[in-house]
RNA sequence: GUCCCGGUAGCUCAGCUGGAUAGAGCGACUGCCUCCUAAGCAGUAGGUCAGAGGUUCGAAUCCUCUCCGGGACGCCA
């Protein structure tokens, strides 16, 4: 095969100029091709590839499925890379592909290297992902981690379907849990001038991490902060102790492997005007109304009393209820905030963005979304992602976590018994909207039943082999140019055709923005190489390497060469790393 | 009360934006190391895809309702 682009697309292509084909000789009218797509089989006994184009066809060209699938089998047919092209019922078309067509994909895998599985859909198109954006009041635990996973994940995938990607973290810096940081950590600063300071009262953050953001404010200051009222010394105090926490944060981040280049401050919004543009732009609409709102529904709350305020119609654009901007005094709500905070993104050139959020979150997708519909006259496109909760277990009991009695997992506590692989893996192995268990004692363990070492233990299998060929001397020199002909055995085939199928799987899971199905699809990559290695075992002809047949070995060091890029590349894309050995 | 997310094998979960006989792993039973990492592989058993309607050539997948589990609802952030 030859052509431009991986194995699934080439196939579509030449689908497509098929259909052409028949539409112009008159014997198929064709004029939506959108739905027409190509797939692995589920039975191996279906070929290799198969296309539903028929099915689709079918309606708007009233003609029997079946009938136009042997139209384009037979056109399809007089491609030499098929080894057979059949039809079957209701309407399927399905390819086997010749063992030469097989193989030249590793040719392509190994010609490619790192870049093998990229693809050109995202075209350069910026879009912004906006993840973990904790607010700073504190270090990073458990439930900022599956967040922070999924998007710097997300964002690599992106990258890898040729976004130009930016991440983002939104640093919370204008409410009022920065000035409880502020009062908190000035607390501290008493105290680190010598201050008995007693029991931490209930509305501060008791944290001892604020202990050295004190100590700095005393070093910076000396005793002078202490003379002044609090309105005069918050604002210093809480720029520092925001800067603390972020560098904390940032620190936190790391260990995971995670650095993102765009903090926006809400403060900064705030101060450029961006609640104004907002609450203009949105009255110019007519989207804007002083109202009253219900009482909220199933939640007591004792001190409720309707009063005017400033709505956004934002049941215009789907949401459920309209939604207050401004407070009863005429202050903007956080809300406000918010729209005006995304309207920035906008403002710089992203009209494609990503946010994720946590679980309990997700109330406020559909007015954040509308707002952003409203703001934007339709151009710009927000898509949330909610990533559930994540359920700690310790020899199969649910860890209790409470912040009061201080008993939450940090992120660092959990990387560094779990590790940064393990934790990205674990936390990329499930799907975003289901909750995920993470169970300290399967993620460490080192056999088959972990899929994170599963998937690296093929890798290092992989690369011991080819330090052993690096070794042979009977190799050396002999690195030519390879027809691959010595890959015949159906298993080996089965590797390098689960290898031509990373390039279609990362382009869906980008499209889909689903991370997980790049971890899921290293694991079946990694199980057809196990595969291969066992079958070497019991049948001594399959070993990978024989002094006596240099072609055939080096054949096989080529295979060997693709698996191991194949797993490092998706790795690369979960942030795992693709080890040599497994220690 | 309303909204969001789940419900698939005994357990934990995939199922690629409607396709073929619904797939893995664990657990259970049975096998495979004079041989590149057995840290692995092979086989057997196990399902009314929560339930009921609907849409159509075709539904685990889309729509409606019901049941069960989780999360949320504000002028907080």
């Amino acid at each position: 095969m030859s052509g431009s682009g991986h194995l699934f697309e080439r196939l579509r292509h030449k689908l497509l100029a098929a259909l052409e084909a028949l539409c112009k000789a008159g014997e198929l009218p064709v004029s939506d091709v959108s739905g027409v797509g190509v797939d692995v089989p589920k039975e191996r006994a279906h070929g290799d590839i198969a296309t539903n184009a028929a099915l689709v066809l079918a309606k708007p060209a009233r003609k029997p499925p079946l009938e136009i699938a042997e139209m384009i089998a037979r056109e399809m047919r007089k491609d030499e890379s098929f080894e057979k092209v059949e039809t079957a019922a209701p309407g399927f078309v399905n390819f086997t592909l010749k063992p030469e067509s097989v193989v030249a994909e590793l040719t392509e895998v190994l010609r490619e290297g790192e870049n093998y599985g990229k693809n050109t859909s995202g075209a350069g198109k910026k879009v912004n992902v906006e993840y973990v954006s904790a607010n700073p009041t504190g270090p990073l635990h458990i439930g900022h981690v599956r967040g922070a996973v999924f998007g710097d994940a997300l964002a690599n995938l992106l990258e890898w379907s040729g976004f130009d990607v930016c991440r983002e973290y939104y640093i919370n810096d204008a409410g009022l849990q920065v000035d409880v940081l502020a009062r908190s950590t000035f607390l501290r600063y008493r105290e680190a001038l010598g201050e008995d300071i007693g029991k931490i009262p209930d509305d501060m953050y008791p944290g001892e991490y604020l202990c050295a953001v004190g100590k700095a404010l005393a070093q910076e200051h000396g005793e002078s902060l202490l003379e002044k009222s609090e309105s005069e010394w918050l604002p210093a105090v809480r720029k520092t102790a925001v800067a603390l926490m972020l560098k904390m944060i940032k620190e936190d981040l790391q260990e995971l492997g995670i650095v993102q280049e765009y903090f926006a401050s809400e403060r900064e919004v705030l101060e450029r005007g961006g609640v104004e543009r907002v609450l203009e732009r949105l009255s110019e609409k007519g989207l804007l109304y002083e109202g009253v709102l219900e009482p909220p529904k199933g939640k007591e709350v004792s001190d409720w009393q309707p009063r005017e305020q400033t709505l956004f119609r934002s049941t215009a654009f789907g949401d459920d209820t309209d939604r207050a901007l401004k407070k009863a005094d005429g202050s903007p709500t956080y809300f406000v905030n918010d729209i005006a905070y995304h309207f920035d993104k906008f403002e710089r050139g992203f009209s494609e963005m990503i946010d994720v959020w946590g679980a309990d979150h997700g109330g406020y997708i559909k007015r954040q979304q509308a707002a952003v519909e409203a703001m934007t006259d339709g151009k710009g496109c927000l898509d949330i992602k909610v990533c559930q909760l994540v359920r700690l277990l310790r020899d199969g009991e649910v860890v209790k976590m409470s912040k009061r009695a201080g008993t939450f997992v940090t992120l660092r506590e959990l990387v560094g018994e779990a590790g940064r692989d393990a934790t990205r893996f674990m936390m990329l192995y499930r799907k975003n909207d289901a909750v995920l268990d993470f169970d300290f004692a399967k993620v460490v363990e080192q056999s088959k039943d972990n899929p994170v070492f599963y998937v690296q233990y093929a890798h290092a299998r992989a690369r011991s082999v080819l330090r052993a060929a690096d070794e042979m001397p009977e190799l050396r020199d002999k690195d030519a140019a390879r027809d691959f002909a010595g890959l015949r055995h159906p298993k080996e085939l089965d590797v390098i055709k689960q290898m031509a199928v990373f390039p279609h799987v990362a382009e869906n899971a980008a499209k889909a923005h689903e991370p997980h199905r790049i971890a899921f699809y290293l694991y079946e990559l990694a199980s057809a190489f196990h595969v291969l290695w066992s079958e070497g075992k019991r049948d001594p002809s399959l070993r990978f390497l024989n002094p006596e047949d240099c072609k055939t070995t080096l054949d096989r060091v080529g295979l060997i060469r693709g698996v191991s890029r194949v797993l490092s590349n998706g790795l690369g894309i979960l942030g795992v790393e693709a080890p040599e050995e497994m220690r």
